[in-house]
DNA sequence: TTGATGTCGATGCAATTGCATTTATATTGC
DNA sequence: GCAATATAAATGCAATTGCATCGACATCAA
């Protein structure tokens, strides 16, 4: 039975809990820096324009960006407001909707890349080498 | 030159992130199941146990914690208006103060602890082995 | 000294998040 | 068919967070 963890655990969940939180203030501290949206509406924006023409119900969007929901209602409504997602209604169930990025949302997530991937590549892509980046995806993904 | 991150890189934060999501959003969801509170609790009622009678500035416990500066200043408040944090006005800097754990902070602390240990043992132990674990934790300290 | 600058911590206000509930539509069991 | 239950998404309200700034003291330079 695993009722209290060992060290090595312990110490793998500080540390992956340090790096996180360091990597992500620095990605959001540069974005700022630029006057481009927070990481939450690059996630969004990415997502949906991966999904393409066929779009994604708020709840697909939801469980990729493990979001709660009333916050992923809100936070689509913001991008809504401002141009970078459309909401149309759902043909197959009309309780829902279907989301689609929109032009302007492109070009956003586009100028956003240009930020947050130079300082992923300096903070993660810096710091280890491609081998020890696979190895620690792979350590990672058996987390999930 | 490292504008553009290559696919390692990016892989790897994506796993890191969703894996630390994952695992903070359980450990919240256990907590609270329980009655008890938010993990921000926990590091700061952890730090000052560890720091012992000597206590803390809050200023150390920001450093320490990867807090903003005025979310600690109201998270200590909290600790304190509840009574496991004691502040005591810092003799020698009339500006500052000390932090320290009370006994009932303890407590907490320790009831705390057993859930959020099983939790971790579950989420994070029961997956990697220990080579596993200890590889994962010195891949992710060099990345602070 | 003393005035300029820096650091420690708090706080007013706006934006965001969490929680509980609501509205609307789908699905299921009888 | 229809009542009971489940799911999709929104929302009112309280709590928290982010931002800018403040007040108090410390430090430094002349």
């Amino acid at each position: 039975m695993t009722s209290t963890p060992d060290d090595a655990a312990v110490s793998a969940w500080l540390a992956l809990a340090r790096a996180y939180r360091l990597a992500f203030a620095t990605f959001e501290a540069r974005l700022k820096a630029e006057n481009l949206p927070p990481m939450a509406w690059y996630d969004a924006l990415w997502e949906l324009e991966k999904a393409g023409e066929a779009g994604l119900r708020p709840f697909e969007l939801e469980q990729a960006m493990l979001f709660e929901q009333y916050n992923l209602s809100r936070l689509v409504e913001r991008l809504a407001r401002v141009g970078l997602v459309e909401r149309c209604a759902c043909p197959e169930d009309r309780r829902g909707q279907v989301l689609s990025i929109t032009a302007e949302g492109k070009a956003t997530r586009a100028r956003m890349w240009r930020v947050y991937g130079e300082a992923l590549a300096e903070t993660i892509g810096g710091r280890l080498d491609d081998g020890e980046l696979r190895l620690l995806a792979d350590l990672l993904r058996k987390l999930g």
